[in-house]
Formats: structure tokens, sequence, C-alpha cells
DNA sequence: TGACGGCCTTGGATCGATCAAGGGGGTGCC
DNA sequence: GGCACCCCCTTGATCGATCCAAGGCCGTCA
């Protein structure tokens, strides 16, 4: 019993079945079913046969059905915490643009969830409890944070943007960029440039990304015999706290450039160099961290590390297939290399 | 047969099922069913036994057999686009953010997937015709783009974010921020500053968009009695092209004031201040549109309009309840109002 | 005693794709 | 001729929740 049938390029209002499609080519379900999973266990002429039969009535497989018989959904959960107001950390755009992209290449897509700072696993418990998605995606894997770790308990599969800096005995897989070679690249061009008294700008000590890009200032600046003393402040991620770092550092030791940790300090930087009249750039030198929007449309250009998103999705889709395919895994970290995108402040 | 119960707090391999609870509570399938979906049909000690045996089993229902058979997904597609590069159109960020709140409360996710300008319905009609998604949120709704008609033509249920412009015929649901009232608020603010020579600068003639904000700047001059010309450009959407036309405007019009049809045009008029060593908010003032992170830690904070997007995306998920329960949907959109982010630059 | 309503059970079918096993026809080999 | 075997395809069962229809039990009320 034929059902219905496409009129003109309208969608009919109960899709084709698999069953519709092996009517009508004059096959079995299961051939249809090897025609899009299985082609080679398939005669070429009956393949084409099926596949004409497919398009003509625009079947595509029932996805809920095929993930009961499969017990995969094709999905992955990412949890989708949005930029904070008044800081210019805009990294996670581009990551889930990019995400996106590298999971559709291969069949998947991106399902987002609510963050909840009070539960911060309850929207993960929930997904994987009625296995809606097959993996995750963590991104916000700071200090502390307890979905890594729960997540591993769990045995869900998960691959995660950032390293397990504190806890050694983490055995999941991640991916991240070098921050601490972003900040090497960032305070050679700066030496390159003749400067030879490098202000530091970064995190409070408790920030493990903090500490380590600021090791990446402190390298570069010893390996080229260059004094750091007097040169570095750790401070809150906020454009004031950068503006007040950046005037107490100038008064005090006069630098005649700057390396921050974030664009956010970044701008505070500028805020203070705009304050005492200099000249971002001519005058003093500035880089910040993440390439973010507002390093690229300030008048003055902000140079700015940059972050390969694109390729850090590319890998993070690549080692969520290893997972899934229950494949052995080589490695359990990948890590990338950021570039710098200059402009004018330095 | 009970297959395996919850050790500590891991998961089970396989996730117990409904027919787990129903046999370790005592009671049917169908009871349990209903404890779930219709708790009202249930004696209150039996709800409460059930839900007991729900809690300690970590019953969550599979969602690929509940989707297969009631024929939905609770999954809302969206296409992600990123922000462009150099612009600082920060939209996008809070919008997916305050949509996938929206749909947490009422039980749906937000499903991403990539777009493709050459093919720009082909997401959606892979979605559509797998049957993977309840509904789609269309949020690039400019001069010309076929997503609305073309959904529209496949009876797919979906809600614009963004008003139908130059389709009168357009029959569908959206929601959208009054721009116009967004600009009014912005030019009666200056006007209340104390400024009568007000420049525009916004996009081109062939931007509805561009020329509704227009409008309100128009409407507000006139209202005010204050003349308008030769002081309105109209350019691309780029950095350098706010600069550009603010230095002509400067030169030929002496504008004290210029509001912007967006904050990358904005950091441009900030641009030019700058290079003529004006000081943005005493000497000149300068309004954006879109509160992007750019207008909020730019050293002299920009002043801005900013959309709802919260309000934006509660209303979107209203609509598409509506739509997806079958309801008369009393009104075909949605129009809020925009507030102005006030900072130093005006 | 019988009718009735509230609450739950029972058995089955169903959604649409995939899995596992099996069948028919042709070829090759003894 | 007969048997094994492979290729290609078919058949029936299955995934887990929901829907449906029918019926059972128990207490209440006429």
């Amino acid at each position: 019993m034929g059902r219905n049938e496409r009129v003109g390029s309208q969608l009919p209002v109960t899709p084709p079945t698999l069953a519709d499609v092996a009517e009508r080519a004059g096959v079995s379900r299961q051939t249809v079913s090897n025609a899009v999973n299985n082609p080679d266990l398939l005669r070429p002429d009956t393949l084409e046969r099926v596949r004409q039969t497919i398009a003509e009535l625009g079947y595509s497989p029932n996805r809920a059905a095929r993930n009961l018989r499969t017990r995969t959904s094709s999905l992955i959960g990412l949890r989708f915490a949005p930029a904070q107001e008044g800081t210019a950390n805009a990294a996670m755009d581009r990551f889930v643009h990019s995400l996106v992209e590298a999971s559709e290449e291969v069949g998947y897509h991106v399902l987002l969830f609510p963050g909840d700072d009070e539960d911060p696993v309850g929207g993960y418990d929930n997904l994987l409890r009625s296995t809606a998605v097959d993996a995750f995606v963590v991104t916000d894997t700071y200090l502390g944070n307890p979905q890594a770790a729960w997540l591993s308990q769990q045995r869900a599969p998960f691959v995660a943007f950032g390293r397990p800096w504190d806890d050694e005995e983490a055995r999941h897989v991640w991916v991240d960029v070098d921050g601490a070679a972003g900040i090497r690249l960032a305070t050679q061009h700066l030496i390159d440039r003749g400067h030879t008294r490098i202000a530091w700008i970064g995190w409070r000590k408790d920030s493990p990304i903090g500490e380590d890009r600021r090791s990446g200032w402190l390298q570069t600046m010893h390996a080229n015999g260059l004094s750091t003393t007097g040169l570095a402040s750790r401070v809150e991620d906020v454009v004031h706290s950068g503006a007040e770092a950046a005037a107490v550092l100038l008064d005090e030791s006069q630098p005649t450039a700057f390396v921050c940790a974030s664009d956010t300090l970044a701008m505070g930087v500028l805020h203070t160099l705009w304050i005492r009249q200099l000249a971002p750039g001519t005058d003093i030198a500035v880089v910040g961290f993440d390439d973010s929007q507002v390093a690229q449309v300030f008048p003055v250009g902000l140079t700015s590390v940059r972050q390969p998103l694109e390729d850090v999705a590319v890998e993070i889709v690549k080692a969520l297939r290893a997972l899934l395919s229950h494949q052995v895994v080589e490695e359990r970290g990948v890590l990338l290399e950021p570039t710098l995108a200059i402009r004018e402040s330095s």
C-alpha cells in the first residue's frame, strides 16, 4: 500500500519510509537499508534502481527509528555558556561554529544544552540517561571543574577542549592550544621589534591557564637575556584591572611593551595609554590573547594570539570518532600551536 | 528479569528501561508510563512509589523510542553562522544562549547545523526529511533569503527572528526587535543631551533593516524640528567605511554626534575621532547598535542600542509551542522594544 | 444484589530501521 | 549427478516507549 508521493517539491505530510521505497523499487526493506548503509553488498544495477527510487520519493531514513535500533543518536552534546558581558572572550562563538562544521563532515550534529553553575553535571546526566547524545564535548575544564571526572566515572564518551591541569589521574582524551607557545610567539615578536622591557599582565595565580601563558613570557624573556623583575602583574580578567595594572607598571617599571593574558586585559592597557596620551604601537606596544572581535575592530588594531579553533574542532571530532568506534586511542592529548595576528598595536 | 542496577553513582552500561522500573515497583509498564506522562491518572501513593523507583534506578525514558512512537524529537533546529571576522556583530552568541535556556524551560533542546551559502535550504531539507527536528528557528531573514518561503511551502513549523521585509505574502510567525524604535531612543537621548546636529551612518539602501533604523533617526530629528540635510551616509558595514563616512561628514556638515546602524560602523567613527584628536563623549558623541562586546570593553564605553535577545528567545519558544501544539496562532508577529545601554561615548 | 466509577493490569499493536538467520539460484568441483 | 559454496536478496524478530482496547478488582451506593 503506497502511502503518498511527493507533489512538486513539497514534502508529504508523512515522509516516505524504508518500506515505501522497498515496495516501489520491488525489493525488500533490508535491501534498501543496505543500499543506504552498505552499498557494497548490492549488485550495481540493483543499487542504482534503489537509489533512483530513494531520490524519486525524497526518502531519508527516520532518525528516531535508526537511533532506537542502533543505540546511537549521531548527536554530540555541548554545554553552551555565553561570553561573559564586559569581557572580550569571544572564543566560544568561533569554536562552536567550527565544531558544527567538523561534526557535519562525519555525520554528527551538535546539541546544545544550558549550563547551571549550581548543578554542573545536571544537564549531562539527563542527556546521558535518556541516551539523547552519543558523546560530549567539554569546554570549561578549569581548576576544580567536576565535569570531566564525573563523565569519566560514568564511562560516558567525551573529549575535552582543555588540558586536565589539576588532575594527574585524568585519563580522558583532550585537545588544547599551547597558550605558552602563543605567548612565546608574542614576546619574541616584541623582542624582534627591539623591545627589551616587556611587561606581563595576567590572571591570578590560581589559574593554571594563566600561569601557563605567563611561563611563555618568562621563558622567552630569560632566553633572550632580558630581566623580568618588576614587570609582571596578576589581576582579575576585567578591563579596569588591566588598566590599573598598566598604570602601575608604567609608573614603576617603564615598560615599552605589554603582553596580556587576554584581549580584555589588553583593552585595559589601551585605556590607560589613551588617558596618558600614549600612542599604541608607536609609543607602547600591546599584545592580547584570543583575537577577539574587539582586537579586530579596535581603531588601532590589536595584535593578538589567535587560537586555531578550526583545527581544535577537527581534532576533537577525530578523537570522538575514535572513541565511539571503540578504537584504541593512540594519544590522550593533542596540543595545537596558536598563531599571532599582527596588527598596528605592536 | 531485572537487568542491572546502579552501583554507587555510576551509570549502568545499558540504562534501565520502563519495563525494569515496572517490575521493580511492582506495577505494569503502562502505569510507569502514566507516572511519567500523565501523573494525574495515578493514585498519590502509587505515583510516589513509582517515582521512588524511577529515582532509585536513575531511569529516564529512552529518547529514541519515545521519539519514534510520538513522532516528535523535542529538538529545535538552528542554522548556526558565526560572527563575521572583522565586524562587531556578536548578537548570535547571546541569542543562541537565550534560545537554549528558553527551550530547556519547556523541554526542548537546540540542534545546530552548519549553513551553506551555495545551498541555503540543504541543511533544513535533510533534517526535515529525517524528522530529526520538530521545528526550526530561522535567523537570517534578510532580503531575498529563500529559507522562510521554502519552509512555508514545505509546511515545516518554524519561527523567524526577523520580519519578512520583502514579502507581503509571507504568512509565517516571526519575532523581531524594533530597530527604528531603538534608533529613536538613541537619537532622542542625544537631543536631550543638547545635540542638534546629529549625523546618521547606516547601511546601503538595499538593506530594509538599515532603512528601518534610519527612519528612526529621521523621524526623531524631524519631530524635534531638526534638520537632517547633509547629515546622512550609507556605506558597507565595515570599520573603515564608517571611519571614512565620519571624516566626510565632519568636514562637510560639522555634526556633534553620530548615530550608527551598527557597532562596527561606530568603531569606524571612533577611529576617525582618534585620528583627529577628538574625544568621544566630550567633543563628539557616538552611539552604536547591538551592544556588542566591543561596545562594552572599549576604553571609552560605547553607548549602544541593545536588543532584548532574552525576550526574543522567550517569544520565539512561546510561538513554537503554539505552532507545535496546533493551537490557533493569535498573532503572526511580535515586535519587541530595544533599550539603550548608555556609556561614556554620549 | 447489582450497577458504577476509580485505578490499575493485560495483551497487543505500533512507530521505522536494523540485526540475524535463512533461502534460492548459479557456479565449481568431485 | 550431486554436493558444497557464494552471491544476492528476503524474512521475522527486535530496539523501548506509547497507544489502544478490554477487562479485573474493590469499595460505594442504590
